[in-house]
DNA sequence: TAGTGGTCTAGACCACTGA
DNA sequence: CAGTGGTCTAGACCACTAG
């Protein structure tokens, strides 16, 4: 006889747990919640920490959890809506986009940047850093890559450095007619310096999006954008994208 | 005096292991090369195991290893471009599409899909199943909600089920026009269906890509598909999407 | 059956936050 | 300062794969 083996996959600890939390997190809890410690919770599950914690983490890489050392497990609110594909055809640094400038420096780029600019590797590029703040919140950092030869009329005078360097940048950047764009989006781990702008640890998980630029038949400026993934659903098309939610989850008093 | 601090912050070691990994990979390893086993590697590095495995799982999510059970943990090639935003104007099931159809079923649809859907929650929906692949791996699993009143000419008599019944919906589909479409884009973890049928465990990261078709004023269809985040970029626009690549990796021989 | 990665435990200490 | 999450250890056993 077939020996039936009914449910013979024991299912793994921390996904029932996971399961469990995130129902409870539906029914019983508030955005902005606070949950009970770690340890606690558990003792309460009767398991380990590290097997506690292993749920937790992938709640936190759905969204449905922020979690601050020294402070505590919250509950998240539904991930924010972010336009990535709007001003289909705009250049970096045109007006209403949502981006803001923090600085500026010529360097020679990365080599895998270079390869992508099809630029010779020794060719200077400017680096323009940018950040984006959504409902207060920042929710993504940028590196923008211009080779020197986008903006050839740039002038030093124009300003040394800063900010106000990348705004004569993009500026300069405008005068070129933009002949199209093309944008991938991949999941990758925030760098230590994209960690401390977006107030995440490193190693974080994030959206990063590569963004092209193309005039005059080549690459003009390339873009490097990552967003915190926990926080960010990213939005394409015109409308502003499509929200699914997990369940009834109500707004903290 | 100022105590100047040099270096207060202790790297944690598996962050440094990771950039130590990931060096090697680079310089001393071919895409598809099997790395030592992890009992191995973590008694080389002189750390425990399950640091060991933080530095790797890392590395995994950033599509630079792969691992698999009772195999062991190779070298992954570069992510593979899957091309999301063409046909922008068309229906799924188009001809050239890049999916296939699995089966379907007309059933009742989960409460949150029924609110993106501006339908009743009782209305059911045809839910089609389609899969995708790319470079003869599995890269993404779709769910397709379209409600009934969208396709009204559907007679029961065209297919029973299946994936006949699946093209039959689809097919019906093409006959509305469409009006757009938007699309969002998250980061999400593998339910257990979608994870086998990736060929992943249950949790492993994911992005999801809804996105809504417009016709008639309103919601006519709904897809949510999930792609492999280890092994995919998504790439929007007409081109095919930009390659930033970590540095030198070689082919195996 | 041997060897791999996946899960789990019961501790310890550290870094950070806020009162 | 007490309490939180983050890191780390040194084990153990399990599920899976392939020879």
């Amino acid at each position: 006889m077939g020996t039936t083996q009914l449910e013979s996959v024991p299912e793994p600890k921390y996904w029932h747990l996971k399961t469990v939390l995130s129902e409870a997190l539906d029914s019983e809890f508030s955005v902005g919640e606070i949950l009970p410690n770690e340890r606690d919770l558990a003792a309460r599950f009767g398991v380990a920490r590290a097997t506690l914690r292993q749920a937790l983490e992938q709640l936190e890489l759905e969204g449905r959890l922020q979690r601050r050392r020294g402070v505590g497990t919250t509950v998240a609110p539904p991930r924010m809506g972010v336009a990535v594909g709007t001003d289909q055809d705009a250049w970096p640094g045109a007006p209403d986009d949502a981006w803001q400038s923090v600085d500026c420096a010529l360097a020679a780029p990365p080599a895998a940047v270079a390869t992508a600019l099809e630029t010779g590797a020794d060719e200077p590029v400017h680096i323009v850093r940018r950040s984006r703040v959504s409902h207060g919140q920042p929710v993504a950092a940028e590196l923008l890559y211009i080779p020197a030869s986008s903006v050839p009329d740039l002038t030093a005078i124009d300003a040394p450095s800063g900010a106000a360097r990348a705004r004569a940048v993009l500026r300069e950047l405008q005068r070129l007619e933009l002949e199209g764009q093309d944008r991938a989006v991949e999941l990758g781990s925030a760098r230590a310096d994209d960690a401390k702008e977006l107030d995440r640890l490193p190693g974080a998980p994030v959206l990063v999006v590569t963004t092209r630029f193309l005039a005059e038949g080549r690459t003009a400026a390339l873009s490097v954008a990552t967003y915190r993934a926990d926080t960010c659903r990213l939005t394409f098309g015109d409308t502003g994208g499509v929200e699914i939610h997990h369940g009834p989850e109500r707004q903290a008093s």
